[in-house]
DNA sequence: CTGAAAGCGCTAACAC
DNA sequence: GTGTTAGCGCTTTCAG
């Protein structure tokens, strides 16, 4: 491996010292350096077209300049779009970003805590896979690694997430204003936060008017769970509509509801939730919530790099299925 | 920050010195150990839970424990699932994943580049916007940074990809058989290999038969490109099928033909390609050819690992649209 | 305003 | 078999 120029090149070049160099390098002249001094060391850095090596500034700050994203799974386009909005915030401040899948396995997300110490990155964006493991959070706290939570809940860590109960209770209104009146729920995992937030809103918005769900179901936020579910549910009564608790989920009850020849939106409304950018292809289309997902990134990374890290919840916005063609509502 | 103990605080309460226990960390004893050395040694790490400091590591071997893959969008269902073979493949191998989205900029994946440089990664995973920064590019090469394109083509580098004229070329062959003959192809964008093959492996299809397309379009790799191309195609002729490039445009082209009171597939039969996942929730089924992702990511990345980066060539199959529904063939 | 020097934590010759 | 030692390239006191 060929050598990068060093730091003490520069210098040599440019007829200073290396600290000379550095002060360049990152601004921290405290009293002002003669501007000729600057530009012979700018010139010198141009010439040789050196890069600071990362590694040997890592070191010597105990700090690297990297941010993480620890999530469950990155080819979920909603944890991806979360994922770009770290990335972005992260490019604009020099930083890298660190991409870390725990595959929705505990024990990964375990491992790749303690490997994020290792790296003393600048920050965790953690979106856990259910609740994750306290010795690992603890450690990280304990040393100084700022973590932000995003989309769920974890005690005693600063959250940022959508407002999923009010979003909730207000397409649930939606619903209600369109006329659905026997409307069935299925949950997400009852141990991931997200997914009560959700139920509870809907639970809100019925309790007002004194009315109950035909029924509530708790399954996985997977497309077969949810289509399974609605296979029973619709097998067992006669909803007017299902709502569930992702438009993963709300795919899979189309599915169902087609496959037993009832038409959406006439025989059955379906309602999902987060507004996936695919969402806008299928047909009918979805009534749902836009969760701002890459805002919870962006915001999540900006916290962690300016050291503000705090709870914040996001607002979000009924999206109606498109009024001039079908649509998955009446 | 508090301190996390050194490779000194683990010497000394083994009563050994920091070479012994760096020698444990690496497995690098020529000679063999005396276990019962081992064993305090691995004793004394684990109650100090001492993770060894990766910056210092990187700094020392002038090379970080770090893959990195280097993308257009992340937020792209195809791409994420190549980023997520490389983090699998990676964190196997004890790496951290750094993932660098360039956002369909070339310019911001030229300074992507310079970044894995100051990085000293141990291997890029490269799937470039358009043609890449040549400069950027041989200055990693120059510094042994190892690099292996994926899903494109990029003059002089090492490519893994699917086998894209093949796959659409075998697409075509079924449209044939199915009885499909005026087929018109919508195509990517011309500047990008992957777009050019797919193209020519349906001209390849036709010219064995002596047919010509009914009309080649180019257009983006989007769905609003899609959709308006069709929407012009199908306004000036009639096809019994379109081809799309890729499934997001089969997608567009759907609705382009749904919009025009078109029957898919009895009155236009569509195909897409890359069998993405939230394909399998599009009715009708699409028919498609799947590419696979995730494998590109985990050959890239053993590839690097391993030191043995070559091109290679991954086998597709066409999946044809589920007969027991709907679908998008008939 | 700039330079000298120490040291971040780890590894890899080279000793013994 | 294991210890000693000299840095990797950068930042940051402290001098002047």
């Amino acid at each position: 491996m060929v050598r990068q120029p060093t730091i003490r090149q520069v210098a040599a070049l440019a007829g200073v010292s290396p600290s000379t160099v550095s002060r360049v390098l990152n601004g921290t002249d405290g009293q002002h350096m003669r501007p000729a001094t600057r530009d012979r060391v700018l010139e010198a850095i141009r010439k040789l077209n050196y890069t600071p090596q990362r590694a040997a500034r890592s070191l010597r700050r105990q700090l690297a300049q990297v941010l993480a994203v620890l999530l469950p799974d990155i080819s979920n386009p909603f944890f991806a779009l979360l994922a770009r909005g770290v990335e972005a915030v992260a490019f604009d401040a020099g930083c890298s970003t660190l991409i870390c899948d725990s595959s929705n396995s505990v024990h990964k997300e375990t491992r790749y805590l303690s490997l994020l110490l290792a790296e003393r990155v600048q920050g965790v964006v953690f979106v856990p896979v259910a609740q994750p493991d306290r010795d690992a959070i603890d450690r990280l706290a304990h040393c100084g690694v700022r973590m932000v939570v995003a989309d769920r809940e974890v005690r005693g860590l600063p959250t940022i997430s959508a407002d999923n109960r009010t979003g909730s209770r207000m397409l649930t209104e939606h619903l209600l204003e369109l006329g659905y009146r026997k409307i069935a729920y299925i949950a997400g995992p009852a141990d991931v936060s997200t997914a009560n937030d959700r139920l509870a809103g809907f639970l809100d918005a019925l309790k007002v008017r004194d009315m109950t769900p035909v029924c509530v179901c708790h399954g996985q936020f997977t497309y077969e769970s949810a289509y399974a579910t609605a296979k029973a549910i619709l097998a067992r009564g006669s909803p007017d509509a299902i709502m569930a608790a992702n438009d993963l989920m709300a795919v899979g009850v189309m599915r169902a509801a087609a496959e037993l020849g009832l038409i959406v939106p006439d025989d059955l409304g379906v309602a999902g939730f987060d507004h996936v950018p695919w969402a806008a292809f299928v047909r009918p289309q979805l009534t749902t919530v836009e969760v701002p997902a890459r805002r919870m990134g962006t915001e999540a990374a900006r916290m962690l790099l300016e050291g503000t890290v705090e709870s914040l919840l996001l607002p979000v916005r009924v999206i109606p299925g498109e009024t001039c063609s079908r649509r998955s509502m009446r």
